[in-house]
DNA sequence: CGAATATATCTACAAATCTTGATATGTCAA
DNA sequence: TTGACATATCAAGATTTGTAGATATATTCG
């Protein structure tokens, strides 16, 4: 990694880190299905026969985006008895919610001096 | 499905147009090279030709991930001679904070009675 | 006008995502 | 045990998305 100027260069390797990782977030939320899901579980724990109520969706596909939330780390799940109950992961709430934070925070400042002709 | 307990029915369609909105929102920040983006906008204004130094993407690339931005309502164009600047829309901004916020807030009540043995 | 520059759009194509239907796994109850 | 239930996983196809390269459009400059 050569010398810095003043302004921004080529993405720093961090920067780049913490785009995937917000990317994996905001992605896990970018699905109207999976955003009712997670509209359902603000309320609290839901078992997955609640969400198949809530929803209209085949079985297979509620699943498949529950893993989606899952592998994300926004939910956990607990398993009791037969059923399986699904919950919002607070420390996910937590890095999603900083995570827009970051990306919203300090705009405006200077115009950037750029492209003058 | 038989009757309906305290808590939720079917997917109200209200919701489910929000859900449909914050999706789009959401989609647009789940790449990222858009997030990148995103950031270099943070500071103000940018034109294409800055982007591309910052990012290493392709001109088409970058072309095309401005694209998605602004289809979903996230960032402005201006047209200034033969450069074109981008800017985040400062209202997006706050739909998509609030998006979050809605999203986020208010977990934690019940645990909603539901499959006991 | 014609060339150069900045950027958008089009065209394939590869990879990721979503959906459905079928099957597997784990758990309880008779 | 066996069967019923709750849920996950797999397989296949349709759709969407992201990328690269080629070309088009707008604007300035000479």
């Amino acid at each position: 990694m050569p010398a810095a100027a003043s302004r921004p260069r080529t993405l720093p390797t961090a920067s780049a880190a913490r785009a995937a990782r917000m990317a994996e977030i905001f992605h896990a939320l970018s699905d109207p299905t999976r955003l009712l899901i997670f509209e359902a579980l603000r309320g609290g724990e839901q078992c997955v026969c609640n969400l198949t109520g809530i929803l209209e969706a085949q079985q297979s596909r509620l699943s498949f985006h529950l893993k989606t939330l899952k592998d994300a780390g926004l939910v956990n799940d607990r398993r009791e008895g037969r059923w399986i109950h699904y919950s919002l992961d607070p420390d996910a709430l937590e890095e999603v919610r900083s995570a827009l934070d970051d990306l919203t925070r300090a705009a405006k400042s200077s115009a950037a001096a750029c492209c003058r002709r």
